[in-house]
DNA sequence: TTGGAATTCATGTAAATACATATTTCGGCA
DNA sequence: TGCCGAAATATGTATTTACATGAATTCCAA
């Protein structure tokens, strides 16, 4: 549905690059409803999911805190609560960094990939709800993303 | 920049749907933390600046809580509580709707209005430190922004 | 070597969010 | 009319976010 309809707009937008603005959050937001209901029943929230999915693409290579707000999407939450969560749940382990008492070395544990396996199969059903573009079209919006942000 | 050069991706994306996935929430944190930088001197939130927007598009005609809610990008936050801190700064009106006393109607001031304005002019500032692309470049990304979203 | 700045993380806190539940009012039907 | 369920909003609350500040450690330059 165009984004007119979906939030009834009664004005048009003062210009395209106001709309797409406003479309992206509109998208985000869908995303973001999407992934609430299927992570809903692993109680874990979008952002403790991401923090596992950095800490798994690291294949067992701990990194810090540092270096996770780094890969964050959003730098502006509160990763070493964030790590506590996890490792309150037995997701990740913490350890002091050798060679700098002030940093510490996070890795993700087995239970937390083993874990991070469920949640991956159960939120692949937002690909199922999402309209699949063509090859051709995900590389364009890509594309288009990336030109966007300067 | 590419996108995994920004999130320091090391593994490549599994697919592209799930790349296209993490662009559009990178690129929407990167859209809310320029939208919090320009609102943060104006001390309002981007929700309640949303639910003024909204206001300011119905030209006067009053809106209940539930028509917000309908408009809103983000519909889980609690319209009433930010019409309440938009009535408290002198923004909005509020009155009970005639023929139906639960409903409310609400009205953007002309306070509201002006402070509106505002703000307007300074969050333009975002498309500022947006690459601009082209109209035809524009209109395919809300496009495809559209039709991602069934 | 030592004092000050910078780094790295933890903690405190006010506000916002997500969601459940309550309250008031309305509409329809026996 | 009186009752029940639905509608419209308000309120309660636990969690998360945004951001400021604090504490420990390291680095560097005089």
């Amino acid at each position: 549905m165009s984004l007119e309809q979906e939030i009834k707009q009664t004005r048009p937008f003062k210009s395209i690059s106001e709309k797409t603005l406003v479309n992206i959050m509109f998208t985000n937001n869908w995303i973001h409803f999407k992934h609430n209901k299927y992570l809903k029943p692993f109680e874990i929230s979008i952002q403790q999911y991401n923090v596992l999915r950095i800490l798994n693409g690291q294949i067992g290579q701990p990194i810090t805190i540092n270096e996770i707000i780094d890969r964050m999407l959003d730098k502006m939450s509160n990763a070493s609560r964030l790590v506590d969560k996890l490792f309150a749940k037995g997701y990740v382990r913490r350890e002091q960094k050798a060679g700098n008492r002030r940093a510490c070395d996070v890795t993700i544990t087995p239970k937390g990939i083993s874990f991070l396996a469920d949640v991956t199969k159960s939120i692949n059903g937002i690909e199922k709800d999402m309209n699949t573009l063509s090859e051709a079209e995900f590389e364009e919006l890509n594309r288009l993303l990336d030109k966007i942000r300067k």
